[in-house]
DNA sequence: TCAAAAGTGTTTGTGGTACACCCATGG
DNA sequence: CCATGGGTGTACCACAAACACTTTTGA
């Protein structure tokens, strides 16, 4: 039996902004839910993958390419478009503070949201972003992906920095720059960067380094 | 824009049998890939969430309910399937052993096929396949979920053996009981079970286990 | 009494966590 | 010389891994 269903792609882009966790939402112009923030998206279309979609989409948006993105779930509860039967395939991206910065603050129905103090949004768009930001969360604890969240050179403290927003919780500084450093995932540039205080080293991702590292086992 | 796309779920269904971790495969009878093997699946219907899609699938096949099913991945290729765009939402399952066994020998055209020796199957599946088995293998090291794969009531040995097949290597029995036990996931039921030597404890899964378990943080 | 599988503790090493002071620079 | 953030080491504890023998039953 075929059906008729539409298939979207929705993206919920992350960002560090005013030492913040953001998302960048869309005002809806249109019903269903017109004037509701809702997370961008738009169907596929016949010749592209999802993921060229979801990317697609991200540049439509923000103007940024290359990017980490990635597959999140599929949403295709029946009624979860009141227009008809349409599922989505939700991705994450992670896109670098600066350029985050620059390219969503010119639309006027586009902005940057805090994840702590999100509207209630249109569809099923509040389920989609709790889901998104566990998965960041959960990825950050054992893979590399925090790095994309910053720019290409960075310091510890910046890293530190993002860590802990994303996570909403302090770290240690001794042990968070042993971990970092021991799990060799990043490399010193040889440049310093120095605002006020004593310059801090620049360090860069390997990118030919693990991305993702086993967890511990719980059973044996 | 929209655009002309259907929407199936696939199910890859595991099972533990003859001592090895098998999936269901169904051999297709029409074109295309005619003669080739597959994963389970179908169109998802208007009014059924794909869950209940892949849930539906699952029944037809085995006629099996009430098991664990999650949400794999979804794979949209605009070129996976030679007919038109057709993206498909996997799914899967893990049915316990017995009922399993039964339900799946008496269908000429499905099969239980040892992930270790998979055909050449047709579509995208054999790659639909590793990236189950590799999920499979993942949670089963973090999460409660390999005791899907049992009976209601079990003892500590299938429980191992079980965990040696999924994962394709040998376990220290004192260790996996500590852990096990330590992780308070299951409790005797009081019962014995003997066949030959020693009768051993049987155990069944606690309900109210919390059944994911947190990680190591790799970075702090 | 023997075969077969169940059941049980200890030691050692690694890695996580907690914790406080000195260093380099700019103003 | 002072303020500001950068950078460093150690001690304790918990948990993972390695490892061999005793117990209970049926034949």
């Amino acid at each position: 039996m075929r059906s008729e269903i539409s298939v979207t792609v929705d993206i919920v882009i992350f960002t560090l902004r005013e030492s913040d966790l953001q998302v960048l939402l869309v005002k809806r112009k249109h019903a269903p839910f017109e004037g509701r923030w809702a997370i961008p998206g738009g169907y596929v279309n016949a010749d592209e993958s999802l993921e060229d979609a979801a990317a697609r989409e991200l540049f439509e948006e923000t103007h940024v390419e290359d990017v980490h993105i990635e597959q999140l779930y599929t949403f295709g509860e029946p009624k979860r478009d009141p227009r008809g039967r349409v599922i989505t395939v939700a991705y994450f991206a992670l896109v670098p503070a600066p350029l985050a910065v620059e390219a969503g603050d010119d639309a006027a129905d586009a902005q940057w949201k805090s994840v702590y103090r999100l509207p209630v949004m249109a569809f099923d768009h509040n389920q989609i972003l709790d889901y998104a930001l566990k998965r960041l969360r959960y990825k950050l604890e054992y893979s590399a992906v925090g790095f994309q969240l910053l720019t290409p050179e960075f310091t510890l403290s910046d890293l530190q920095q993002a860590y802990e927003i994303v996570l909403g919780e302090q770290l240690d500084k001794r042990n968070f720059r042993r971990r970092i450093l021991q799990a060799a995932v990043i490399e010193p540039t040889g440049a310093h960067r120095a605002h006020e205080g004593r310059p801090a080293r620049l360090y860069r991702f390997r990118e030919d380094a693990v991305a993702e590292v086993k967890a511990r086992r719980l059973f044996p």
